[in-house]
DNA sequence: ATGCCATACGTTATATCATAACACAATCCA
DNA sequence: TGGATTGTGTTATGATATAACGTATGGCAT
């Protein structure tokens, strides 16, 4: 509910439910949870995703297709570099980054001339809880 | 072709589909190609895939929904870490690992006592001659 | 305020990716 | 040789994502 300032109100809808969730939502959680508020198409949840996305409130966790509010607005999307570990058994993400590993990827990168815009990182396993 | 031993038909067909092809397919991709061999629906292909990425002959790339050989078939799989660089223009795609990296994510976890069972690492961008 | 432009929205249809469930065949190996 | 395991073929269905179209809304320069 914090800076939804700029937020339209499908983009507040969905990221508000993010927020709430205790852990990812696919773009069809999402719908069924928003059906209520009106929405009816999965267009209308894609759509504020990626918005929510290019502004860094959202992250897509590519190997499991779905989508989690970012644990630090405004913190380390800048840095370039954002990292999860998620638990297979309990469903827990948990948002990190790392200056090396951050450092070590723009290595390679810049010696190999690549010109880099995303990096995804995702660490599966079982949490301590669940290990 | 290499070390076909033991794959039974439809894995060595996909391997080799694959370890022919410049870049990533997809699933369909691979179907659409090994319709000529005989192979008819989804199932076959994605059960050759799980196969083949089970005895570490191929990778899924999770930010594309798709499939590579591997590079160094026996080689960096076992260091627990491969790590692709994807032109999203021209669609090649590189293959490495990196030590650090793969160090420092494994501190990470084992001072969470996070298990790891899997790590994807992926970069998109431009490469060298696209860039 | 008016007009323009960029962005967002709503809707329908369709494309793409992946697995469930079931029956049968091949292979290993005790 | 027979039981277990793994692979196969097939049909059906589920899950994820985007194309294409038209309308509406909001910022902002004139």
């Amino acid at each position: 509910m914090a800076q939804d300032l700029k937020l339209t109100k499908n983009q507040s809808l969905v990221f508000d439910k993010l927020s709430a969730a205790p852990g990812p939502l696919s773009a069809y959680d999402l719908l069924d949870q928003l059906r209520d508020q009106g929405l009816k198409a999965p267009l209308q949840i894609y759509r504020a995703l990626e918005k929510l996305q290019e502004i860094d409130l959202v992250h897509r966790l590519e190997s499991m297709n779905s989508f989690v509010a970012c644990a630090q607005p405004n913190c380390h999307a800048k840095t370039g570099l954002v990292a999860f570990a998620i638990c297979e058994k309990c469903g827990v993400v948990s948002e990190f980054s790392d200056e090396v590993v951050q450092t070590r990827l723009a290595a390679w990168a810049d010696e190999r001339s690549f010109t880099t815009t995303k990096t995804s990182l995702e660490i599966r396993g079982l949490c301590q809880g669940c290990g």
